[in-house]
DNA sequence: CTGCCCCGTTAAGGCGCCGTGAAGATCCTT
DNA sequence: AAGGATCTTCACGGCGCCTTAACGGGGCAG
């Protein structure tokens, strides 16, 4: 299901917007603060995200500067401004669309979709086959070569994904900390030691002898399915 | 160069808004029908198409619609009307923006940078052939001629790195250093002489007489391809 | 011819990085 | 409130990478 996540003060709009998004079928998370809404979005991984500029405490454009530092989740921004500075401002930040209030429901809707439709593209196959396992990333399970069920945790999923999204590419460690638990963790390399020991002994056939989840020492980790 | 290419039957607004975009490096089409806007984005592979629904002729609409039968080339749609139903029956027909007239050249421009900022991350392949290796820099992977994997270590890939994104070009030891090692090792040429002699003996097919990775005496290296 | 500078080569030492097991903390379900 | 699953934190041992040093060769100038 696509999740939205929607920061915005004011609870009464927030309210009334994630009623019409849940009854469209998105999935919704809310914050009412720009440190809330980072917070969520590291730890939510939303599929787009509504942001409104007119937040107390940190300024919404530095809200959208902190999403920018690190993933490219696509942002449409909201504001009660007419300025047209501040449009230039909010898009050359790294906004992907800017909505002036009042607006129509259906107006936001549709430019939500739009942007899904473009962001999101073609979807090929959440699917990996391998001599040892089998993964449906979509469905998010896992299963070895004879067929049993594998069970992996959320963050092991988590670890999976980003580097099989990547396959054949080099993930460095940073990158991967970031995606999987948030950018304030990028340095916490203790974790990816023992999540890659988790996924290596559940799905490597020798899990001293990794063929799949490969370290590059001092750089991070590759998924390759061959070979 | 990007492309733009403008439909529009306004004959004054379009060519003050071409002027624009040329001033800002884009490269510009112009169509004035929606027949030949069809024509010409098939025929000139535009970038990015700006579109004003209120053309003669045509609807804007179906030229939209034509356009996505066979290209998801983003378009921009422009419309003096403010109803609305037309922003999201432009939006679902395959629009991914959509301005109301007045509006301001900056704010366009910078719709124009968001929407081909996500559009075209088409990031070609930083890949690297000759006739003894191949480097894959986003991978960083590299691999004989034969296909055999070369595992090169993390100030190895460095100093390859630099050197191969500056092709042809002079590297001097003291750049070298600053970028690989850092601006506090600008004086450690021995890590160069090691290093070199590394990728050498990896890459090159006869290291005592190296092709690719040339030493000039007192001064730097420089990476070449071919020949 | 000879001394110097610069570069290539090799090898050894040390340290940083990684894999592993386990224990405490935290979250979630019952 | 209790229990299990999951996440975080820590310490230890081993291996690979980086650093450093020593030696030899080639080019150049005196």
């Amino acid at each position: 299901m696509t999740k939205v996540l929607l920061i915005d003060d004011e609870v009464r709009f927030a309210r009334a917007l994630a009623i019409s998004l849940r009854a469209r079928g998105y999935d919704v998370d809310t914050a009412t603060t720009g440190e809330e809404g980072l917070e969520q979005a590291a730890h939510g991984h939303p599929d787009v995200i509504v942001l409104d500029l007119g937040l107390p405490g940190i300024d919404g454009l530095d809200v959208l500067r902190g999403l920018r530092g690190w993933t490219t989740v696509p942002v449409i921004v909201l504001s009660a401004r007419h300025g047209e500075p501040s449009k230039v401002d909010a898009l050359d930040a790294g906004a992907d669309d800017y909505v002036t209030k009042p607006f129509g429901m259906d107006e936001l809707l549709a430019r939500l979709r739009a942007l899904l439709r473009r962001a999101a593209p073609a979807d090929d196959e959440p699917r990996v086959t391998t001599d040892d396992f089998t993964l449906d990333l979509a469905a998010k399970t896992a299963a070895a070569a004879d067929g049993t069920p594998v069970h992996l945790t959320p963050r092991e999923w988590g670890v999976v994904e980003v580097l099989v999204r990547n396959e054949g590419k080099l993930v460095s460690q940073k990158q991967l900390l970031q995606d999987v638990w948030g950018p304030q963790y990028e340095r916490e390399t203790d974790y990816l030691r023992v999540y890659l020991a988790a996924v290596r002994r559940k799905l490597e056939p020798d899990s001293s002898r990794p063929k799949y989840f490969i370290t590059e020492p001092g750089m991070g980790y590759r998924f390759q399915s061959g070979r």
